[in-house]
DNA sequence: ATCGGCTCGCGCAA
DNA sequence: TGCGCGAAGCCGAT
């Protein structure tokens, strides 16, 4: 089922009733569980034309780099062979996103379909698009489980505020998605980019190839075979197992998330068939603070800055500005992990070596480096930076919202103490109390 | 080992 | 207008 709230006219107008129905993927990069896939499919099976696919690979992504590259290039070789055996023909063509979807549209679309992301440059190449298209546009959301808006129309405080919101509705929307056959073929559709061979590609891109790919595969395949080696194995255990990082207990599955390669709705209706208080965890990992981050990025203006962090914890962290700091580090010295604290150091080469950091680990790394920069403002630009260039799933909304986390959105006031005022503090004392740290600092030595 | 206090603001009850 | 309570903590008192 595609509820109506998922969809969205952009561009209002009647199809034309001859040439193809066009997917524009941007976020959803797989054919399991993607709505707008499925819409477009009926769309083109109701007005008896073919339907096919288009990619905009552009190598000016903002703060992308060969990490981040490889998964997305993975995640177009599987897209191309599974678009392909539901008779849909991808092409990949190097360049703006919403200008090689015109292009194509050009050729002869009578509707153009597209798909949901949620950070400033998605929604404003769908706002260029809308102004030069013309044959409707239409938006389907697919990869959030609940659609953000039918959420919150507001900047929601933390996850005690948004959390009801999303209990009251998440029944409504945890409803598999059923597959049609397409009628028509188009067989003359050119594939543009060779993406069989990602790593070849890969070398040919004019981009930043100073941090090589993480250690784990990208695309729809590999996601499907984590989410299932996941709840069979993992998701039990998850709950209290997620939280200790000298153990393989977390998900492992933001990436794929974060580059469409995985639906949601997938990994929710899966966890909740499985059941038990580690698929409660994960739910509310999963959707709760997953749409709190959407909500964040949506309806906040300056998502990506300082200044969008909330006032009190803006106020507090400025009154201790002058405070004395015994440490203090150069975002190079960071980026090498060469400080004092053999912990913080684990964490920033577990984060370098595979593109993931335990969470509970960049807890505990962000707020070490508000302690050891200058003002919190440098604190905040070092965290995001190290932070989108080595996640494998940098760059998304739960980035940002990650790293203000540290500086106090969404959470609440603690003790006054100094640097941070009423920022809520961690040491290291609390990685001792809580685990074996010294066996985490041994499996990421240098 | 466990517990209360720290501190702010949202949202609901009244 | 008052009141309860909140993603992951810390610290000192018992």
């Amino acid at each position: 089922m595609i509820h109506d709230a998922r969809v969205q006219v952009l561009r209002p107008g009647t199809p034309r009733r001859e040439g193809f129905v066009l997917l524009w993927v941007q976020a959803g990069v797989r054919t399991r569980d993607n709505h707008a896939l499925e819409y477009a499919v009926r769309e083109a099976n109701r007005l008896n034309l073919p339907l096919v696919a288009v990619f905009g690979l552009t190598p000016g992504y903002p703060e992308a780099n060969a990490r981040h590259y490889a998964y997305l290039l993975e995640g177009l070789r599987d897209l191309r062979a599974n678009l392909a055996a539901r008779d849909v023909p991808l092409r990949v063509t190097l360049g703006s996103p919403p200008e090689v979807a015109l292009n194509a549209a050009g050729e002869g679309a009578a509707l153009v379909v597209t798909d949901v992301g949620y950070t400033r440059l998605q929604r404003e190449w769908r706002e260029w698009l809308v102004d030069r298209l013309d044959v409707p546009l239409v938006q389907v959301e697919s990869e959030a489980v609940i659609p953000v808006g039918v959420v919150s129309g507001k900047q929601e405080y933390a996850a005690r505020t948004i959390r009801p919101k999303i209990h009251r509705l998440w029944h409504d929307y945890l409803v598999p998605l059923d597959t049609h056959d397409l009628k028509k073929r188009e067989r003359d559709w050119d594939g543009g980019e060779d993406v069989t061979d990602p790593t070849r590609l890969l070398k040919t891109l004019p981009i930043d190839h100073s941090v090589p790919p993480g250690d784990e595969e990208g695309g729809e395949t590999a996601a499907h075979d984590l989410l299932e080696d996941f709840i069979t194995r993992k998701l039990d255990g998850y709950a209290t197992r997620r939280n200790d990082p000298t153990v393989d207990g977390s998900s492992r599955l933001s990436a794929h998330l974060h580059y469409g390669q995985l639906s949601p709705l997938s990994a929710a209706i899966a966890a909740r068939e499985h059941g038990g208080p580690g698929a409660d965890a994960f739910l509310e990992e999963l959707i709760v603070r997953r749409e709190l981050s959407f909500n964040y990025t949506t309806d906040h203006p300056h998502y990506d800055r300082y200044a969008g962090l909330p006032a009190w914890a803006r106020a507090t962290l400025e009154e201790h500005a002058g405070d004395r700091r015994e440490y203090t580090y150069t975002r190079a010295e960071l980026d090498a992990a060469q400080t004092h604290d053999p912990y913080w150091n684990a964490a920033q080469r577990q984060m370098t070596r595979t593109g993931r950091m335990h969470n509970y680990m960049r807890m505990y790394w962000g707020k070490k480096v508000i302690e050891w920069t200058p003002t919190p403002q440098q604190a905040y630009d070092a965290l995001l930076w190290l932070n989108n260039r080595h996640e494998q799933d940098g760059r998304d909304p739960n980035s940002w919202v990650g790293v203000g986390w540290v500086f106090g959105l969404h959470d609440r006031p603690w003790t006054r103490r100094p640097i941070f005022g009423t920022v809520r503090y961690m040491n290291a004392g609390g990685l001792k109390r809580k685990f074996d740290i010294e066996k985490y600092a041994r499996q990421w030595a240098e």
